[in-house]
DNA sequence: AATGAATGAGTTTTCATTCAT
DNA sequence: CATGAATGAAAACTCATTCAT
């Protein structure tokens, strides 16, 4: 019942997928076999209830997010923090991006009413904020930052970027030419970050990070 | 089938009731129905279908939150941002409000899939994003902030506020002291406000706008 | 409850265009109610069940059916004959005439799941072959017939205008220039009344029947 | 989902005894679970929607009914003729013939509002006639019938048997020696059918070919 | 005479889950 | 491993009917 089997994963993308297709709330055991052109009876094979499936997708997405910001460890500070940023910036034209974070954020909402997927979603949070506390840690001891408080400012930033990020996602496009997300962290590189960088110290362009990234996601 | 009247409200009132003790993906008629003491029946004769009802009562309360919001326009504009930033802080003791406003989040999850939620979401953000906005330039023809957008600077708050409820509501208790959206709001006021403000200007502190907000929902 | 007031014509009368419009089967107290624009409140005043209320609209249209057989009957057999013929035959322009007989097919094949309902039947079909076979039986007596049975050369006549009204109801238009029901009556008229005419007696024309029924109708 | 496998089969059969049972109005999918001893949710897994399995139940029926008629080709035509008008005689107490019949009636009443139902009376309406038409059309040039036009004799027969048959059904059993299946039957025979025959040809008696039919189906 | 509000008893349909093969 | 067949439990929605006013 772990999933590790090839058929294992293969029903995980094949969640994937489904969630990206129908959400969360709609999904049925049968839109994910459909995914995966295997029948239901199989999935209950694999894991006994749509919730053990639905966990381990989470478990599984969650790893591979983690691996993702493993990387990177080696720029400098000022650029790791842009860099995280940047990670946040959807264009509307990703659609399939968009909608699995849609699904994802269907998922969030159930948190409360599901003990395991809430602890997930801890996990995740925990990833997320940590690593962002981590990059202003390193850069204050190096002399990057000036003196702030690590966690409280994650904790801004991290907010600031999930909430542009929810807004963009559940409402309709009504930023012609920036999307909202986008404006967020313009704003926060500004408003936020730069009054706190020692002299001498400059942010890399966020176009240029940006670049960066797409250019990891195609390889 | 407007829902004017008395049943109206009370079926209205129901589907708060019912919104917050069983949240919105596992929402029932039957529940609602429970909730007012009435039958499912009854409510389909007031509203033809459940979206109908949903709607109209996404509709009846953003109706209410923009005449709370329409209030305060006296304050001067520091106290007015405070008070906008203050509205978001939550206490986890307050689990009424914790559990509407994660009912909340799941609709907005459901925006993407219903044009005329979403519709109600786009109505609301606007509302909100809009006070924002219009406070910060208040504020600047005041003399009271100094230059900045208005428009950029509030999207950037209302990501901001909107995140770490988000956070604060589908995540468990993991900030020992503070709640997540306290912490955001004085990173906010510390960090985005304060600079901002015009030489001689200062914030009223958070605490006693808190006070004031406390004192206002229980009269 | 005898619905021989006002309301109770009133009532009927939007029984029929609720039958026309909605047909038999998908007929709801509601549909009728708001053809005549009142509650299905004061339809129980009036008629104490559904069942009720269609009861005493069959006997209605069949008490009308009645009374307008009861006509015609100074002129001569061999035209009484045709124009009863006549009265079955509908271009399918004629929709809501074709809409009420279907409805009424479908009240019929209800008859035998209802005492009353069937009673309610034989009565008509009572009138109707009974009416053929009079004049038929007239028309042997004055010699303008030949000697056949007259009731069961009343059964084929009743029989063949019945189902040809049936086929055409029910069937798409597939018949080009002519109608199923013209088609039958022009065949009975040449191979079942033609052979039995007496010696020098002539049919009118049925165009010229159909044309007197039309005029009839509309005065 | 096309219900050719043995659980389709069943299904089928059960529709079959359900609508004998229960009737076409009044028939829900649980009448018809009942009767296969199997759950609704298994119809539905058959058969996505209740019309779907109606309509594939009346695709099934007629395709019996035009294997029936496909065979006795090999008998003479007037023979043909008149095996074709006894299949329309019934007796009263072929009880279960006869509510077969009604609910085939009320499916008939429901073609204009559906139009798949509408489509497969149109195909059995087409097969009805035509055979008829075929058998005079091959009499005719065989030199066993005098020269008529065969689609509207066809026409008239059609009409006459299946008005006859609808009348039986609806009606309360009026007729004391004969039904009205037989009597109509028996008049078309001697009004329609033998004033066509050519010179030395003989009808075979009714009562021989009843009892051919009822051996073939007990057989 | 007339109605709005209310309901109980259904009806179709959906879906996670099970089980024999 | 894999599936088709099967089901129980629930859900939204409908409708004739009732009742207070």
């Amino acid at each position: 019942m772990s999933g590790e089997s090839v058929a294992g994963d293969e029903i995980l993308d094949g969640t994937h997928s489904a969630l990206c297709t129908h959400g969360y709330a709609d999904l049925t055991m049968q839109d994910i076999a459909d995914e995966c052109d295997r029948s239901t009876a199989l999935l209950h094979y694999h894991y006994d209830t749509k919730e053990d499936l639905l966990v381990a997708f989470l478990d599984h997405i969650i790893g591979e997010y983690e691996e993702k910001l493993a990387t990177e460890t080696d720029d400098p500070p000022e650029r790791r923090l842009v860099t995280f940023l940047a990670r946040f910036v959807y264009t509307p034209d990703e659609d399939r991006r968009q909608s699995f974070h849609l699904a994802l954020l269907e998922m969030r909402s159930q948190g409360p009413f599901n003990e395991r997927i809430r602890a997930e979603l801890d996990r995740s949070d925990e990833v997320l904020r940590g690593t962002a506390a981590e990059v202003l840690r390193n850069g204050t001891e190096a002399g990057v930052f000036e003196q702030v408080d690590p966690d409280r400012t994650a904790a801004l930033l991290v907010a600031a970027l999930d909430g542009a990020r929810t807004r963009q996602i559940t409402l309709g496009d009504g930023q012609p030419e920036d999307t909202y997300t986008r404006a967020v962290v313009e704003e926060l590189l500004s408003q936020v970050i730069e009054p706190i960088l020692a002299d001498g110290v400059e942010l890399p362009p966020l176009d240029d990070v940006l670049a960066e990234l797409s250019r990891e996601e195609t390889s």
